[in-house]
DNA sequence: TCATTAACTGTCG
DNA sequence: CGACAGTTAATGA
């Protein structure tokens, strides 16, 4: 998406976007929130989640610069499926829907991307359904510090993104305690390095290898 | 110093 | 495996 600030088809569209920026944990976008446009975020990081019952949260991905975010929004539905907040201090640009609608239709590369940015997304969905129901808790949290590895890399052997062990759990599906577990038991088995609330992955291939079983897409 | 938060452990259903 | 209770360590008002 970030490539397409060089094309001039897009300039005068570019020209409409709202600068917003965030300080670390603030929310831009709440579930059940009337639509106003989309985000791109230009600087820093943010998580994208759904609150279901009981105040349990369900981390859906993780957005760094160049993605987008709130794409659900525009269309038909009113109102946002899902819940955004700054992981730290964010530059997101969002566009109204008008002119997002408006640049769809006159830029094709735009739309192209927007269709496999979509894809992608899906695709991702769809071997989270398998996941969820088929991997033991210890797979999951390998798969999602993986996930975070692949998206954020590690810098001085410790992942570039900080979360807490619930954000962790959150993400993967079960909860705090258990990832607590899994990662002193990786700890110990050497497979994992940790600082405080710092992780770092010590044999990335190792780690692969434990969920290969699962993994049909290398990059769900 | 006290209070809060997060990492961690033990245990039970 | 998930939920609850409890301990410990770090942080900051």
């Amino acid at each position: 998406m970030h490539k397409n600030s060089s094309n001039e088809e897009l300039q005068p569209y570019l020209n409409k976007k709202t600068v917003l920026v965030c300080k670390k944990d603030q929310d831009f976008i709440l579930e059940g929130t009337p639509v106003v446009g989309l985000y791109f975020v230009y600087q820093g990081k943010a998580k994208i989640a759904k609150t279901g019952l009981m105040g349990k949260e369900q981390i859906i991905r993780f957005a760094k610069p160049g993605e987008i975010v709130g794409h659900r929004g525009f269309g038909y539905s009113q109102e946002y499926q899902i819940s955004a907040k700054a992981l730290e201090r964010t530059v997101l640009c969002s566009f109204s829907t008008e002119v997002i609608t408006k640049a769809l239709l006159t830029v094709p590369s735009l739309t192209y991307d927007l269709l496999t940015f979509y894809s992608e997304e899906l695709n991702r969905s769809e071997t989270k359904v398998k996941k969820f129901a088929q991997m033991t808790v210890r797979e999951k949290v390998i798969d999602a510090l993986l996930y975070i590895n692949r998206k954020f890399g590690q810098s001085k052997g410790l992942l570039n993104l900080q979360l807490t062990r619930k954000e962790i759990a959150d993400f993967a599906g079960t909860t705090e305690e258990q990832v607590i577990r899994v990662l002193s038991s990786l700890k110990k088995e050497k497979l994992l390095n940790t600082e405080g609330k710092k992780i770092g992955i010590e044999r990335v291939e190792l780690l692969s290898k434990e969920i290969a079983d699962h993994n049909y897409f290398i990059d769900s």
